[in-house]
DNA sequence: TAAACATATGAATGATTGTTCATATGATAA
DNA sequence: TTATCATATGAACAATCATTCATATGTTTA
């Protein structure tokens, strides 16, 4: 932590302590973009879903759309994106492809927003 | 886990055990449109160049526009967003309102979120 | 009080995005 | 091969959203 002043805003007296944090702190430019990229998956209530149905049980694509009541092509565009995103991962059996999670982070993020949630009044 | 079976995607047959999942470890429609409402907030570079600030230290709109070379107007849409989901707090001391992180759920997930983003190829 | 400063906000706009529709790809069965 | 089933995908459309511009609110100083 800085230290607080009070002084601010007239232009050339912007804390140098803040730029120097903003330029060793700051992840890079392309870091921030893939951050921000990844929880955009996050914020689409039919990918969360998709993300729910996926904690218990890996699913073909045509079980997840009747199950969610959607249309096979609204959830494999979802699917797409999930899996270009690394959260998801798929095999071929027969004509059926089956999607699971791809790792464990899935299910710490969206357990943190949980939380987050219901600790808000 | 439910055990994998072959026969799927005839209509009638969509297991059954796959149906008591969804109904039954599912969220409410409520909190599964909050928790993308949250996500959305983290999936904006702005937004989270704002929050990797305000990890270091809190600061008031201005000092952050110049730091993120960003309007003002821009900077505080963006911090009204953050303060409506509970991400960040403020406070007025004088002429400038200061902003600071509401609570520790934002470290984490998005600690978790780089995680993620490095673990990838 | 009026002027100056810091922040907030409504409207407009360009860009992004989720779903639908039609169709293509890929695998199996006849 | 041909027909059928499961999935993927491109284009189009509507809805959402981040930024800009102009202006309003609220605080301090003169």
């Amino acid at each position: 932590m800085i230290e607080k002043t009070i002084e601010t805003c007239d232009g050339e007296e912007i804390h140098e302590e803040l730029l120097n944090i903003v330029r060793e702190k700051m992840p890079e430019e392309t870091e921030l973009y893939d951050l921000a990229e990844l929880f955009k998956v996050f914020g689409d209530s039919t990918r969360i879903r998709i993300l729910f149905v996926l904690f218990e049980t890996e699913v073909c694509v045509c079980d997840l759309a009747q199950a969610l009541s959607m249309t096979q092509s609204a959830i494999s565009h979802q699917l797409k994106i999930l899996k270009q995103n690394k959260l998801v991962k798929s095999r071929r059996e027969g004509k059926s492809i089956f999607y699971s999670l791809a790792d464990d982070h899935v299910r710490t993020i969206i357990a943190q927003g949980r939380e987050h949630i219901e600790e808000e009044g």
